[in-house]
DNA sequence: GAGCGTACTGCACACGTGTGCAACCATTAT
DNA sequence: ATAATGGTTGCACACGTGTGCAGTACGCTC
C-alpha cells in the first residue's frame, strides 16, 4: 500500500491534483471536486470511492487555484515595526492564537518603523489579495492614507501612531492618558512632588498622549509642570535598542533637576532609568522612584522588578484579529475603535520619596 | 485626473484586472501582459501607453494567478514553537529580513511546542503551495519524518530538536556542546569544583548536548560529574513561563547538594536561578555564579548582569533563510548543517567561589 | 510588382478548482 | 409501453495571468 502509492505519486514532480484523480477514477474532474466537497449530488458510492483514491493519491488541494476560483485568499498581512519587539512580539501572538483557528494564515513583515517601508509592505499585501490587514504601530498620516482607501482591503490598527481618524479604518489601542494617569497618581499618593518624565519622538502619538496624562495627573494634584521635567529622546530606527539608551541618558539631567520620581515611555526606557541609577549609585527606589509603561516580561525579572502600567498586548492583538474577522466577513463592527482600560502594576520600584 | 481615475477605479468592486486595460486599450489582453513585463515584442509606444493606463486606472497585478500559471508561490512558510518567546523573535526577525529584499512574503505560525500542530501547520503551508518552508525548534521525530518526505518542498531547521538526520532536510544551529563548555570551562578557570547543571526536558536534543558538553568540561578537569549536581524540569508547554519557574524551583537543591555554581540550560531558567538566590539571600555573584545560554537581550539588564553563552540567534535566520533560498532556486547547498560556533559573554553574574 | 523579412498583435491554451446547466440513466407511475 | 421524475454525471465556462504559435501589416529589396 505504501509502495503503490509512493510509486503513484512519484509519476509527476508535480503535486496530484483532482485531474489526476478523475483520470484515476474514470469520471470528470467536476465529479472529483463535487465528491471531495460533499455536495448532494454525488452518490455516496462514487463520494466515498474518490475520497478514498484521493487519500491513496496523497491529494492535497490547491489552496492557491481555490483563491483565484473563490475571490478569497483567506490570509490576513501584518506589519509591526519589528519582529524583536517584546511588545509587537505579544501582539502578533495573540493574532496569530485567532487567525489560525479561524483557518486564516498570516503573512507576517516588519516596516523597520518607516512609513515608506510600510506602504511598500502593504502593497504586497494588497498583490497577494490578502483578506485584510493588521497595521501595528503604523505610521501612516493623512498624506498617505488616500492610498490605504484604494485597496478595498479592512484595515484594522493596533496602537497607531498616527493621527488620521479616516472612515474606513479600525483600531485598538490601550487609553495611553489614563494610564500615565494611573501611574503618575501612585507617585502623587507615595508623597512625590517632583515628577518627571522620559518620552521618544518616533512613536509620537501615544508619546504625546502620555505626557498629557502625565501633566494633567500633576495639574490635578495642584502640581504645576516643570519644562526642565520632561526629557525627549529624539528617536528614529527601532524600539528597542534606542530606548534603553534613551532611558539612561536622560535620568541624569532630570536627578539633577530635583526629581524623586520619574514617569517614563515605556518598560524599555525605565530599563534604561534603572541602569543609569545604578551607575550613579542612586538607590531604587529609596532615592527614586521609576514607573514603566506596557507591563513587558523583563519588567517581572530585572532589579528591583518594575513598577508599570500593563497594556493586555495579547488581548490587543486577539480583539483586533477578531474585529478583522468580522469585516472580512462584510459585517458592521461597532465601535470602530476600541479603546482598552490600561491596569497598574505595583512592583519594587517605587516608594515614598526619602531624599 | 484624481476624479478621472476614482471614477473608473469605482466601476467595479474588484480590482482592475489586465482584460479591464485590454478593452480600454482596444488591444489583447495578451498586449498588455507584454507591455506590463517588458516583453522586447511590443513596440515602445503601445507599452508605454498600456503602462500609462494602467497606473492611471490603479493597476495592481494579482500575484494569486501569477502564482498559479507560474507553478510558483514566492512565499514560505516559518513555524516557531512560541511567537512570543524571545529566542524565535530574534530568528524570525533574521529570517525575514532576507526573505523581504529576496521577494518573498513569509507565513507565520506557532506550534506551541505540539508535534501534531507543526504538522498540521505543515499541511496548511502545503496547501498554500509555499516554495520552501523554516522550521524551529522543529520536535518532528523519525516517525513522522516520512509525511514531510512527500511533500516535495525544500526544508530548513533552526535549532532542530528531533533526532533524525533525513538526506532531504537542512539545518542551522549552534553547537551545543561546545557552548557548554565554554560556560562550565569558565566556572573551573574561576576555581569552581562544584557546578551544578539545571535542564529541561521539552527541548530534548539541545538539552541533552547541553549537559554533555557540562559532563565533559567537568571530567576534563579532572571533576567527577555527581548526580545530585544535576537537576532536569518536567515542561510541557511552550517556553518562556516555565523556565523561569524551573530555574527557581530547582535551584535550593542544588544549592542544598553544595554547589558554588551553576549552569543553566537558557537564560530564563537562569533568570529563574538568579530569583530563587534573591528570595534566599544567596548573594550572586559572591556565593553562587550562575550563567545561562542564548544570550538574550534580557540578560543585559537583570541584576547581576547574566554571563551567559552566545547564540547568534538573528543570523541563525539570515543563514537559514538564505540556505532555503538557495534550495529554492534548484541549487544544492553543502554543507546541508551548518553548526556555528558558540561565543562566551561574561557579566556580572559569574565570580571566583567565596563559599 | 513580387518576394521576403521584420515588427507587432491576437488566438488559444495552460495552470487547478468550482459551478450552472444540460444530458443521461434508471426507476416508477400512468 | 410510454412518459414523467429524480438521481447522477459531464460539458463548458469562470477566475487572472503568461506564452507558443499563427497571422497581419508594413517596408525593403531585387
Amino acid at each position: 500500500m505504501a509502495k503503490s502509492s509512493s510509486s503513484k505519486s512519484k509519476s509527476g514532480d508535480t503535486a496530484v491534483s483532482i485531474k489526476d484523480i478523475a483520470r484515476a477514477a474514470g469520471v470528470s474532474h467536476s465529479t472529483v471536486s463535487r465528491a471531495l466537497r460533499d455536495s448532494p449530488l454525488i452518490s455516496p458510492q462514487t463520494r466515498a470511492r474518490i475520497r478514498a483514491l484521493a487519500e491513496e493519491m496523497g491529494y492535497t488541494p490547491d489552496a492557491i487555484a481555490q483563491s483565484l476560483q473563490a475571490g478569497r485568499t483567506f490570509t490576513v498581512g501584518v506589519v509591526v515595526t519589528s519582529i524583536a519587539d517584546p511588545f509587537f512580539a505579544d501582539v502578533v501572538d495573540g493574532v496569530e492564537s485567532v487567525a489560525r483557528p479561524a483557518g486564516l494564515s498570516v503573512f507576517l513583515n516588519a516596516s523597520l518603523n518607516d512609513p515608506d517601508q510600510e506602504l511598500l509592505v502593504i502593497e504586497t499585501f494588497h498583490r497577494r489579495r490578502v483578506d485584510g490587514i493588521i497595521l501595528a504601530a503604523s505610521r501612516i498620516g493623512t498624506e498617505h492614507v488616500e492610498r490605504l482607501a484604494k485597496i478595498r482591503v479592512p484595515i484594522v490598527q493596533v496602537s497607531n501612531q498616527a493621527e488620521s481618524d479616516r472612515d474606513f479604518l479600525h483600531s485598538v489601542a490601550v487609553d495611553d492618558r489614563a494610564g500615565a494617569r494611573l501611574a503618575v497618581e501612585h507617585l502623587i499618593a507615595l508623597g512625590h512632588r517632583h515628577i518627571g518624565y522620559i518620552g521618544v519622538t518616533n512613536r509620537p502619538r501615544s508619546n504625546r498622549r502620555r505626557l498629557l496624562g502625565y501633566q494633567e495627573a500633576l495639574r490635578a494634584a495642584g502640581i504645576e509642570p516643570r519644562e526642565k521635567w520632561v526629557r525627549t529622546a529624539q528617536l528614529h530606527g527601532v524600539a528597542p535598542e534606542g530606548d534603553v539608551q534613551a532611558g539612561q541618558m536622560l535620568l541624569p539631567t532630570l536627578w539633577e533637576a530635583g526629581i524623586t520620581a520619574v514617569f517614563c515611555y515605556n518598560d524599555m526606557v525605565a530599563i534604561g532609568a534603572l541602569l543609569a541609577c545604578r551607575e550613579r549609585a542612586i538607590p531604587v527606589p529609596e532615592a527614586c522612584s521609576v514607573v514603566g509603561f506596557d507591563n513587558i516580561a523583563l519588567t517581572r525579572y530585572v532589579f528591583p522588578p518594575l513598577t508599570t502600567v500593563h497594556q493586555p498586548k495579547r488581548t490587543m492583538g486577539q480583539i483586533g484579529m477578531k474585529m478583522l474577522l468580522e469585516l472580512v466577513e462584510g459585517r458592521e463592527v461597532s465601535p470602530k475603535h476600541r479603546v482598552l482600560p490600561p491596569e497598574l502594576i505595583v512592583r519594587g520600584s517605587t516608594a515614598p520619596p526619602g531624599r
